[in-house]
DNA sequence: CTGATTTAGTCTACGTTGTGGACTAAATAT
DNA sequence: ATATTTAGTCCACAACGTAGACTAAATCAG
């Protein structure tokens, strides 16, 4: 239930308000600041002196703006002192981005491995060792590293920080947050939510979609008002294994005809006629993982597809491969239809398509709109756009980040107290 | 964005705590209160003292547990002065629901009418009948009511107060709202949601859940914490639609192989070989149309199926009618396939099945069952269970009128001021 | 250049609300 | 009968936002 509110409450969502405000609408004075939020001049003066003293604000000097009167004097969120890390481990590579207040990228990191087949403890201290080093870097930047978040490919107990199962890392039930030991409190989410929060956060403004990661499974993140839908226990958001026809492939969750077996990496790649072994077949006698943990970027053609094979996929669609095109087709066809029930459900305001679609948006686009208006077309005004996410591989590690400066712009008075 | 908090904001927030409480809790002293919300027992016999002049809760005498000390004076929500109206416009009778405070149903009024081919003004002229003398029942026990919430049978502007379209109805764009001109404020809300808040309050308890309100159109309902998920425009749920065989039988949507085409009644009569004509041959040349707003509940057998036809199913049912099987099974397996779609994209707790899957329980619910286990059982844990709901089809009504008692329970302070 | 006007931001007395501990009330335990 | 325990009230106090007076710094009119 809610909890009861205080006079320190009080002034908690007010600092929040305000801080809001500031975050969302950039440089602003005092004066409108008041105007805005409906407290008194008096009231947001204080309110600002506070959130100045914690550094999460600074003053940006006056602004002339030609009006009459005394000019105010305008503050910003401050990108000098607080700061947030977030970490992503993929299948073949491992990810760390540091994002000030002010929602500024100060520091990439990505590094190729393959974690196909690593050990998660070995994939884990790997991370660690970048995740400190990029903290030394934020700390010589003079930056405050606050928390941190961990995008992992599947789904996530958030109270414990377990993995449940991410089945192309071949992970079940590794306590990541455990074994990370960072000097910060961590929190594992599911990659494509975080990815949809990355485009929420760094992406093209829309603060209603739905995101589809496409990787080699196709996870989604809706985001309803800003803020993201999780279900009843957190793993909402599975659309790889929506039905797409109940009685077509089957697939590795026991169903058949999941849009994963249509639209993902591998069904893609197969279809197209790539190697594309499957996965299973070699995961036993394989050396490879210590090599691979400790950080030797080379990409062990040990079976399945890597983030290569898109690459390759893109270069057949250029060249007018047919098996490729006829490929793109099918996905787009299929997604259309997966969307088609997720619109009927969700009701998302806009589609956004990232991960391995933003490549191959250009062959997949149309099938994907085709499909939903002819399907959804008649019952509604207007058919939800499909767009596509700008933010590439990075969206997740970016959203990983955001996700703690959102919690400090969200609550201020918590970091006030430390 | 959130607003400014305030004294009367503070104040307004620790009065819905209280309440909150003693809602949920049942009888409960102050002192337990103040344990319970962590606010001083000064500020809680305050606002409790607050809560009972404005006549929401009241003090049932001491309790003697036998405990050592002082015996505690227990305080409930009193169901004795609040109170509001469920409203309900369905294809085949008009429903009127009075609940007080502490959620007691105190009238229940359901007419038996053919509303498929009334005009929208006559059928909402009989309803405000039906209204007003509740309202005027409802005064001579004691009480007033606070507001009123309207169920129809399809996707509703709530802003407006407009149902855009129910085509079992037959109507677009009415501004039911505006027509029905009562003394207290009317919400309009889709049938399927507020049935699913109807289970909710006044069903099995749980918080939980996806609803599924089985009619002629297939709806559902998710309620995630207790609370619903409507989406960005608040048209999620439309189950019906959602994909379960690519290029099934057409769709009055334009789609293809929807659940309702396998799983709504008119679906589930054809299959069973009853009547169920097509309701679009029917719609001309209907002289009807003024007799049955009239109020005579005569049930003109004028095409597409009515309440009516469920009993008849489920007689052929009991008879072993293998037709009626044959559907059933059918059925059971394509709401299995979508409420799998389902379960992967919004991670419901459990699945309830209301409206005519109520009575046609004991021929679907083993396929539904048999068809989730086997396309999610090797991803998950545990398959959301699969329940029946008890409300039937009073659902809509109670959960229209337990949305009003619902705010006056969130926030006690806006009543207040009246 | 000077004074009127306008807007920004601060200062101060005050009102509202919750707190904490003293106090009264009413039961059980010894 | 007295001690102990728990419920509920009373009162001085603290935290916070408010309202309006006040100061600061700009533009506008002449």
């Amino acid at each position: 239930m809610t909890q009861a509110v205080r006079h320190d409450a009080m002034r908690a969502r007010n600092l929040a308000l305000v801080l809001g405000e500031v975050n969302s609408r950039g440089p602003v004075t005092r004066a409108a600041l008041a105007e805005i939020t409906g407290l008194t001049k008096t009231t947001v003066s204080k309110l600002v002196a506070d959130l100045i003293d914690a550094g999460l604000v600074v003053e940006t000097g006056a602004v002339r703006d030609g009006e009459r009167g005394r000019p105010g004097v305008v503050v910003r969120v401050s990108g000098e002192h607080v700061a947030s890390v977030g970490l992503e481990i993929n299948v073949d590579y491992l990810a760390v981005r540091v994002v000030d207040l002010s929602r500024t990228v100060r520091l990439r990191r990505t590094q190729a491995v393959d974690n196909r087949f690593a050990q998660p403890g070995d994939v884990v201290a790997l991370l660690r060792d970048l995740a400190l080093k990029a903290v030394d870097d934020a700390v010589d930047m003079g930056l405050r590293v606050v928390g941190g978040v961990l995008a992992v490919p599947g789904p996530v107990d958030q109270r414990t920080g377990t993995v449940h199962n991410a089945p192309n890392l071949g992970w079940r039930e590794v306590p990541v947050a455990a074994l990370l030991e960072l000097p910060f409190p961590v929190q594992v989410e599911n990659e494509a939510n975080l990815a949809a929060l990355g485009e929420l956060w760094f992406g093209s403004g829309l603060s209603d979609f739905l995101h589809v990661s496409g990787e080699i499974g196709i996870g989604a993140g809706l985001v309803v008002r800003g803020s993201l839908f999780q279900g009843s226990h957190g793993y909402a958001g599975e659309l790889g294994h929506v039905v797409v026809s109940p009685d077509g492939p089957a697939c590795r969750c026991g169903g058949r005809g999941c849009l994963e077996q249509y639209a993902g990496q591998d069904a893609l790649a197969a279809a197209t006629g790539l190697a594309g072994t499957d996965v299973q077949a070699t995961t036993t006698g394989n050396g490879s993982r210590a090599a691979a943990a400790a950080g030797g970027g080379a990409q062990a053609a040990t079976g399945g597809t890597t983030a290569g094979d898109i690459s390759r996929i893109v270069a057949r669609l250029q060249a007018q491969d047919p098996a490729a095109l006829a490929a793109c087709e099918r996905a787009g066809w299929a997604l259309g239809v997966a969307l088609s029930s997720a619109i009927n459900l969700v009701d998302p305001d806009t589609i956004v398509l990232g991960g391995i679609y933003g490549p191959l948006f250009p062959w997949i686009g149309e099938a994907v709109t085709a499909t939903l208006t002819s399907r959804l077309g008649q019952m509604r005004d207007a058919v939800p756009p499909v767009v596509v996410s700008r933010l590439g591989t990075e969206a997740a590690a970016l959203g990983a980040a955001g996700q703690v400066i959102q919690r400090v712009i969200a609550d201020p008075a918590a970091l006030l107290q430390t």
